[in-house]
DNA sequence: TCACATTTGTCCGTATGTATC
DNA sequence: AGATACATACGGACAAATGTG
């Protein structure tokens, strides 16, 4: 019996995560890790225009095709955008965030979720997301609130729908936590209240409410009053699940 | 002065959210949506194999390259994979987290996202799947969280890795709190803290530690102990965190 | 208003590599 | 080992968009 008939009883490669995979990047691959390394790196700048996509073929020695499946990469990854025409081209751009949204918002979509679950996950973050707010907020923070809140007013006031405002103000919320986790988890949950919301009708005497609650939680937040600003909170999102009903 | 002179002085169109962005869908986007929509529906499902590149061109007829462009999109969401060779082509699967998490990995990167921040995120997170937990897991659920511990004795046992199955127990834990939103920001979590740890090296005295942290929470879990559930919770993931840096 | 240049968007034909039968 | 079916990649061409003179 030779060595390596024993090897193969035993393999030593058992244990997991041994090898790295070598499955050979494609060529449209290879192209887009290094214009994202060079991002990475800080060569290419938030701006910064990209040549063309014939002159990258020509410098890359690929061809046309194999450029634009990289750029799709890297746009859709949110490191550049692409604008066709005169002046036109590929700029990098910082959205990796809001593009992390989105993919998080399709996996939501593949599942079939209800109210509850959606009003139980909701009440937890947007919970924790004022608790580091409280702490955290500082007097800017609480002026784009108010301006926030002074907008939805306005436009309560000439009659017109306020949803998105409305949904804008936990977004601030969650910047004013200074957590870029809950940002981005904050905007999955308001993509997802948007999708369920964009079903049922808009209600004018409903946002009267929820502007005055949105208001009181702004005192709460810079009395630093915990127990009053979850009360709050949770009857703003309670009377959004009802909402939803 | 006409009536078009005044409107430009003070546009009706100010008003914020009044327009949506009309900005026409690139060919292959039109591809990718058309595909996706087709999964949400349900009429695709996972492992279902999609028509060849030149079927698929005839059939939304449009070019190869659109179709090419389209699956890049649809690869980088998660939604499909694509193989070259005989009995090649694209399948469809349900990646969408992972690829959640390698955009969110581009982020730290990017450094964005502190080691804190996902800590916090973490906590907060685990700790209300922990609290549902407590009051929805049968037993059926115990049972498989026993499982996990067993396995992982095991394997420490015949002093091999367990990272992976370690992981696995918070997974099994938020399934048991019946959430699907729950499971999915878990998932999001927990594939952040796999790439996270892969880059530190395994500690097989931690492994002992957290086996038994594990062990303990399942018993909480069962006396519905919940402030001692947190404690050890709270423990574990702050170890977690020290490992991370 | 009208041509013009630039750049992306799209299609076609062709060739090569690769994995399975 | 050879045939097959598929993705991968290249080059050329034209259409569409967009800013400039």
């Amino acid at each position: 019996m030779s060595d390596i008939s024993l090897l193969r009883e035993k393999p030593l490669a058992a244990k997991k995560g041994m090898f790295t995979p070598v499955r050979s990047k494609r060529t449209f691959e290879e192209v887009s890790s290094q214009i994202k390394r060079l991002v990475f790196e800080g060569v290419l700048k938030v701006e910064d225009k990209l040549p063309s996509e014939a002159e990258l073929a020509k410098q890359f020695d690929v061809g046309r095709q194999t450029v634009r499946e990289a750029l799709r990469i890297l746009e859709l990854s949110g490191f550049l955008t692409v604008q066709k025409g005169f002046g036109g081209g590929s700029v990098i751009k910082d959205t990796i965030l809001k593009k992390t949204t989105n993919l998080l918002l399709d996996a939501f979509k593949m599942e079939k979720i209800t109210v509850e679950e959606f009003t139980a996950a909701r009440l937890v973050i947007e919970k924790a997301i004022l608790a580091e707010a409280i702490d955290r907020a500082d007097e800017r923070d609480i002026e784009i609130l108010r301006q926030n809140i002074a907008q939805t007013k306005e436009i309560i006031a000439r009659r017109e729908m306020a949803t998105d405002i409305g949904f804008q103000f936990h977004s601030l919320l969650a910047k004013s936590s200074k957590n870029t986790v809950f940002v981005i988890l904050e905007g999955a949950i308001n993509a997802i209240h948007r999708n369920l919301a964009s079903r049922s009708l808009p209600n004018f005497r409903a946002a009267k409410k929820w502007v005055c609650v949105h208001e009181e939680i702004i005192d709460t937040l810079i009395k630093k009053d915990r127990d009053k600003a979850f009360d709050l909170l949770e009857k703003d999102i309670l009377s959004a699940r009802n909402a939803l009903r």
